[in-house]
RNA sequence: GUGAGAUUAGCUCAGUUGGUUAGAGCACUGGUUUGUGGUGCCGGGGGUCGCGGGUUCGAAUCCCGUAUCUCACCCCA
């Protein structure tokens, strides 16, 4: 036998049922905020991710599904959306159109890990991504977004956010950091020793206590920020209390992509176990230019679906459609006429075989039908159709061109 | 990539110190109450016990390997 990939999933009766409403549900909130769909490839030239994402980064370092293709192309399945998009937004000359660009995608995502819940290496991601803004409202209103969807799907959870500075604070800030990391470089984790090198940022985001405690009194990014960037967080902040958004201040939030700049925030969800974040992104104004686009402010985030699905609440079922079936089987013929007919507007579910009231009853209700429709010797006769409302109780025998 | 634990019917799980034809509930399916369901009664099908080796007269049970899943680390959505 054959099996699927490791970490790689199918997605099939109830759980695509709460796949699609997902899907659904975060496409008409994206849509009232002004977003177009955009589909992009699934496979990328691998500069594109080195470049976007940035090769300090893990997902690009080490779990990217790397290969070469039969014209010598070194291509790899995307891990992620944003640098397919905004690779997008410059092949199409957006950034020298000018003005703003609203896009939202859903699709496959591939990160070569080693799977656990909430992680795998096929998974799903919903997302958006705005280009040509530079108020900070709008990052507010990627907040409110999320916000949206995740109240529409009942999924409770909390608001990290962070503000990660421009060019201008980070510059002098970074080498703030490393300094106070280098006084103390003999008793941090290799990973942070390594960290110093390539993103000495990313040290703050260590999982390793020692190192935590070492870095208690490190200077923080957010009491460092230039005046502009100050002003920024602060206006984000009065937004987000002025709309009932709640939010805690997380200075070591540092997104694992390396493209993040001023607002980054991650939402997180303490209900399925550890891979809790359940939505991220933030603003990235300088990876348009990076790309070799016209600089263009942009911000966006990313949702994964597959954690995301564990936690949605579904609306309630209700009865739908008919259930058609035959007491006599010369009446086969017709039911199969009269379905045909009934599935123009309907959702129709047949019974191929002649079978006694009973049968069919529970057959219709496993079905989840709203009608049970009926045709035995009776109604063949008199050319009519007995049908029952299964969620009223209420029954009647019609007259067939009536059905 | 590191550590730990699991894997028996479609699903959730029993399986007693290795010992006859491996069980239950649910699900599926058939009959029945002679045309009224979601909550009757009686029956039936379905498992080479994850896969591959080994120990043994004999392995679901013990040992080794391997795959997958789960949990934690790590990382992130």
């Amino acid at each position: 036998m054959i099996n699927s990939l490791r970490g790689m999933n199918d997605i099939l009766s109830d759980d695509y049922e709460r796949f699609t409403y997902f899907i659904n549900t975060a496409t008409t909130i994206a849509q009232r905020y002004g977003f177009h769909f955009i589909e992009t490839p699934l496979l990328e030239e691998t500069a594109l991710f080195k470049r976007g994402v940035g090769e300090s980064s893990d997902i690009v370092g080490k779990e990217m599904y790397q290969f070469t293709d039969k014209g010598d192309n070194d291509v790899c399945l995307r891990p992620e959306g944003t640098a397919g998009v905004v690779r997008a937004f410059i092949q199409k000359k957006l950034d020298k159109a000018g003005g703003t660009h609203r896009f939202f995608y859903h699709g496959a995502m591939f990160r070569y890990e080693r799977p656990q819940k909430g992680r795998l290496r096929q998974f799903h991601q919903f997302g958006v991504e705005s280009f040509g803004v530079e108020s900070v409202y709008e990052d507010a209103s990627m907040i409110m977004m999320v916000h949206d969807i995740l109240k529409a799907c009942g999924i409770g959870h909390r608001l990290q956010l962070n503000s990660l500075g421009c060019s201008t604070c980070m510059s002098p800030y970074r080498q703030k950091l490393i300094n106070f990391v280098k006084d103390v470089e003999d008793k941090v984790c290799q990973d942070c020793a390594r960290r110093l090198q390539t993103n000495p940022i990313r040290v703050l985001d260590c999982k390793n206590t020692t190192c935590q405690s070492l870095y208690t009194d490190a200077p923080k990014l957010i009491n460092n920020l230039c005046s502009e960037c100050e002003d920024d967080f602060a206006n984000l902040k009065t937004i987000l209390d002025q709309n009932n958004i709640k939010y805690e201040i997380d200075t070591n939030l540092v997104r694992g992509l390396d493209y993040y700049s001023k607002t980054a925030f991650e939402f997180v969800s303490d209900n399925i176990g550890s891979q809790s974040a359940i939505a991220g992104g933030g603003r990235y104004d300088r990876l348009v230019e990076f790309l070799d686009g016209k600089a263009t402010p942009a911000v966006g985030f990313a949702m994964g679906i597959e954690r995301l699905m564990e936690l949605i609440v579904m609306p309630e079922k209700t009865r739908t459609g008919y259930y058609i079936g035959a007491m006599d089987e010369n009446a086969l013929s017709l039911i199969v006429k009269i379905t045909h007919k009934k599935r123009s507007t309907d959702k129709v579910s047949l019974d191929y075989k002649a079978k006694n009231l009973q049968k069919h009853l529970k057959a219709a209700d496993k079905v989840n039908a709203k009608f049970c429709a009926i045709i035995g010797s009776n109604e063949l006769k008199d050319a009519t159709i007995w049908v029952k409302d299964l969620e009223n109780k209420t029954e009647s025998t019609i007259k067939l061109e009536e059905f």
